[in-house]
Formats: structure tokens, sequence, C-alpha cells
DNA sequence: CGGAATCCCAAAAGATACTG
DNA sequence: CAGTATCTTTTGGGATTCCG
């Protein structure tokens, strides 16, 4: 490789570098992804979200739901019926993390394959026992 | 949409939330993934990967350098010269994050580049409150 | 139902200093 | 250079209770 590509690359991944570190700015902590992924399917109630993304306690679902709120990701939707129905969905900014979500999601699933492959393959070289 | 179709995109969407969330798993906490980003332009030294990731404290650096080790995104070889050169490098496991990491550093300038229009605008038209 | 308020703990992370 | 060690602070997050 000659010097200015890698010049180049060099920039290029500061860049990036630059720009995973504005995305994890927002997207922080544990449960802010799993929320935005839950509401792909569609709006969803307090409640559901909760059963959806399990293990969240009520006072985190919310904290992070009023993040989102703010950062435009998630619109807190208000029906006065009775008694009030409160729904939140993606809006369409939000929807522009659908690519990586989706990818992550994938290298995710072929992570957790490899990680089953490679124990299992312990179980048997190990003590010849497979499962 | 028929019915067929949303019971299949749910489905979907679930094991998507699996994915993300096994995705999460490994790549908790604010630094790995920018440990990952310095790493792709090339092998680094503890401190050359200080100086990129700023802000990160040895103990920190140290601690997630090994947890990136133990899941093999990352190699340690050591060099047996005076004095002794370390070296940390991606795996070619490592490098399966690539797309994912190349997708979210994007997404992140797009955002960063939002958020300034953004602070731009009310800056012009301090007035209501926008959709 | 959709949260807010309070209390509390453990883990994460920062600062600083030190070592081979 | 490549980390450890120690200490302190901050944060994340669980449990529980309460409110409209």
């Amino acid at each position: 490789m000659i010097e200015q590509e890698e010049i180049v690359h060099q920039a290029e991944c500061n860049r990036c570098l630059a720009g995973v570190q504005d995305a994890m700015y927002v997207l922080s902590g544990k449960w802010k992804l799993l929320i935005l992924t839950a509401l792909r399917t569609g709006p969803k109630r307090f409640k559901e979200l909760q059963r959806i993304v399990k293990g969240i306690t009520p006072k985190l679902l919310s904290k992070e739901l009023k993040e989102l709120e703010l950062n435009e990701f998630v619109l807190r939707r208000v029906y006065a019926s009775q008694p009030v129905l409160i729904e939140y969905e993606l809006t369409n900014y939000g929807t522009s993390l659908d690519g990586v979500i989706q990818l992550l999601g994938e290298w995710g699933l072929n992570h957790r394959a490899r990680i089953y492959s490679h124990a299992k393959e312990e179980l048997v070289t190990d003590d010849g026992i497979a499962a």
C-alpha cells in the first residue's frame, strides 16, 4: 500500500472512531437498543415493552424512554380514551437505526452460534461426552 | 399485510432482539467498540491505544483488552525484543465486526450532523415546539 | 394501567501512584 | 513501555411503595 492510501485510510478510520463515539453516546446503556428493537414491530404500550424487554424495571424503562424521546427516536402518543391509553412508537428518525440494529442482531446470532459450537467441542474433547 | 406475514415478521424481530442482546453482552461498556475500531487500522501498542481512545485509563484499557482477548476478538502478541514489544491486533474473527462498526460509525456521524443543524435552527428561529 | 418517589447496593469507572 | 495497585466517586440498577 502506498503512503497516500494509508493516510486516507487512517483519516477515514478516525472519522469512524468519532462516529462510533457519537453513536454510543446516545445509545449508551444496555436497554436503549433493545427498546428500539422491540418497537420495530410497531407501537407498544409501557407494560408490553416491559414484558418484551425482559428484566427491565419500570424505573429504568421510564428513564430510557424519556431519553429516547429527547433524542427524537421515539414518540409518546397519548390517546384520550378511558382509561387513557399511551403508546410508544418509533419516529421516522428512529427507523434510521434499522440497518444498524438488523446487522448487529444478525452478528449477535452468529456469535451465539459460534459460542455454542465451541462449547460443544470442549465437551467432546474434554471428556468424550456430548450433549 | 396478511396475518401470516405479520407473524413471520414478529418472529424475525424476536430473533433480532435476542441477537442484539447477545451482541451487547460481549460489547458492553463504552470502550470495547472504540478499541476494536482503533485496531481496524492495524496492530497497536498499549500506549498507542491509550492515545487513540481518548480518556481511557490504563486500568480500563487493560481490563477491556483482556475481555476482548477472551472473546477472541483481539490477539496479544509479544515480541522478544529489547525491551519487549507488545502489540494488540484484531483476530480474523474480530474483523467480523467490521460491518457493524462501519455502519454504526456512519450513523453516528450523520446523527452528529443532525444535532448540529438542529442547534443552528434553534439559534435562528427561536419559536415554538417542533413536531 | 402508566408511571413517580424513595431507598439502597454493587459494579463501573476515575484519579493517582507505583512497578518491572 | 506495559501495565498493577489502591482508593474514591459515580452510576446503574434492583426492590418496594405509592399515586392518579
